[in-house]
DNA sequence: CACGCCGCTTGAAACATTTCAATCCCACCC
DNA sequence: GGGTGGGATTGAAATGTTTCAAGCGGCGTG
């Protein structure tokens, strides 16, 4: 409710503030941040003229004294994938927790995005980097390290090491989405994901590959389809070749490293005719919310997307606060959630 | 690739650099922002000396001393509809243009959350403000207004004016969507959307009536479904009070105010065993990513999401440096986008 | 030779806030 | 009545950057 019009275009300071209610600046700033110091009745006094004036902190200068800023920021790959929107919201709770600001940026994936963002929240002083990197052992990541400043990985790690890290434990990951296929009677199954430079896809299938192995399975029956992304028309792509292949080869369920790629792959599937899951299973990753929206609700292998956030949140907190900071490799255990693209028996 | 720890902790400042160079530090600044002014020798020593020390600019310094950021923000209604990320996708762009940063926070459509933010954004001092209200008529926004910080309402319009906006002609968005119905032979159909207090929802209803009365088509054959919020899971619940609706009731085809209720109205007809589009065609709205994605490719009337965004951060741009600027009221034209949700000619 | 100009560099001021030592004032106690 | 303690307030310093008037030299011109 303020009553007077910004003169001159220039925002009241604490000095205007000071000035209108007959009092030091110091006072002013004593309103602000120990108001149990001041008594009551100057108290009030300032507080009118703050309310009348329309007086807002101006969070530079608090910066510029304070050396650091109140805030941690987020780096995504990919702004379009719900999963790091849902990340995202699990380290904004955390942020807020602590009284701190988010700064989300989306790198999209693209290696110079993401460097000109870093640079960016350098230059803002964020108190800690969250990212998600296009490549976890990029120079520009070993600089921050460099610099001392607080960041943790989000579900990625680098070999490097010397920072924290969040994320599931992918390997398993691919375990239990391929047990419950050939716990559903499937005998040949298709791996659908690429490219192998993403750790997440070599480590899902590698995990795929091993339970496949314990069980006795043929190698030849797990089938990869490599796709250049982990999009829903990839998935859609990998559909037509996975169709393409000779009856007596083609698997009768796919695993695929994330929920777009199973999104798309069921998409062709269903225009394609056949039914999920009885002529196809479909296997997800991360269990997005569209995952269980789907018009044949997808079996998915869920990432507690939050719970990572929150995590990341509070180790990159620890490290800017606490001296004895320790860095840390937080692994999330993954829990199937079976729908209906994995819903029968196959005999 | 900088040479030297950070000592103390501090960073490096200006002054530390004009002392590593052997210069003044109103030399460095030139450097920085006037490099044309320094004469090469000396340049190349600044930045050699900058490199040597890690430097990077304080940004809360600049803004404290420019008076205002280099940002601009866009608080958006629903992070978890990509519709709204890719509206943010467009302002981006624009901002990366004017060589700003872009703040993305998300209101989570919750009055109190979007309050707090402005309040941040506020005190960072922001250029200027794009926002997806969750009430274009809250006292908070009319407040930006009186504070004379630039304001666009992305999405959203209010009676009250005093603002730019962005947005695209939702009235002509459900007659077009209608008109493609009865185009295809339905004579009965559903609205599938609410609450009746977003002013979105009201005008597409009133579009899809307005083309159905100029049909000639008897007003009770235009079934409103009312829902409690513009998600999947309503969409669902929509599906299942359409199902139980007496057969000779029963609409041939629904037209739904968002992509989200369309997406779940899909699945709950799928799951019921109903054939799409034949048993029940289905209309979206926005034409988001998944809407073409789903099984069932979704009809749906796009909306130019990037370019709503790009528009949105023209306006406001120009709002901050043109003091000749007027306030716009931008309107797009949707278009249909016909796909298999509404593929065939009902007799 | 003196003057002016030009290219380059300098130093100080300004931005808004926080902090902290110093001061002030009042009440209370001896 | 003087001293003391303590609560409330003050004023100055410090943060890092940008800007701008002023200074400095050297060179060319009259």
């Amino acid at each position: 409710m303020l009553t007077q019009q910004p003169r001159n275009g220039r925002a009241p300071s604490v000095k205007d503030v000071a000035a209108a209610a007959g009092v030091s600046l110091g006072t002013v700033s004593n309103v602000l941040n120990r108001p149990a110091v001041v008594s009551a009745a100057t108290r009030e006094r300032v507080e009118r003229a703050m309310a009348e004036l329309g007086f807002v902190r101006n969070e530079s200068a608090r910066q510029l004294r304070a050396g650091t800023s109140r805030a941690l920021a987020y780096v995504m790959l990919d702004g379009g994938n719900p999963f790091f929107h849902d990340v995202a919201e699990g380290i904004e709770t955390a942020a807020e927790d602590a009284d701190l600001s988010l700064f989300v940026c989306n790198s999209s994936g693209r290696s110079e995005r993401e460097a000109k963002h870093l640079d960016r929240l350098l230059q803002q002083r964020v108190q800690g980097i969250l990212i998600t990197p296009v490549d976890p052992d990029a120079p520009h990541l070993a600089d921050l390290a460099q610099r001392g400043l607080p960041f943790v990985m989000v579900d990625r790690f680098s070999r490097a090491g010397g920072h924290c890290s969040v994320a599931v434990d992918d390997v398993l990951g691919g375990r239990i989405a391929v047990e419950h296929l050939i716990d559903r009677g499937h005998r040949r199954v298709a791996f659908v994901g690429g490219p192998a430079s993403i750790g997440q896809v070599r480590e899902r299938l590698q995990g795929a590959r091993a339970v496949w192995a314990e069980f006795g399975m043929p190698e030849e029956d797990l089938i990869h389809l490599p796709t250049e992304a982990l999009t829903v028309n990839e998935g859609r792509s990998a559909g037509e070749r996975l169709a393409g292949l000779p009856s007596r080869r083609r698997p009768t369920a796919a695993f695929c490293a994330n929920d777009l790629l199973a999104l798309g792959l069921l998409q062709h599937a269903v225009t394609a005719g056949l039914r999920v899951p009885d002529d196809l299973a479909i296997v997800g990753f991360d269990d997005i919310d569209f995952a269980a929206a789907a018009a044949v609700p997808l079996t998915s292998v869920r990432q507690p997307r939050q719970e990572l956030g929150r995590t990341a949140a509070r180790l990159v907190l620890d490290e800017a606060t606490n001296p004895a900071h320790v860095h840390e490799q937080a692994t999330f255990v993954p829990a199937l959630v079976a729908r209906a693209s994995t819903g029968t028996v196959r005999r």
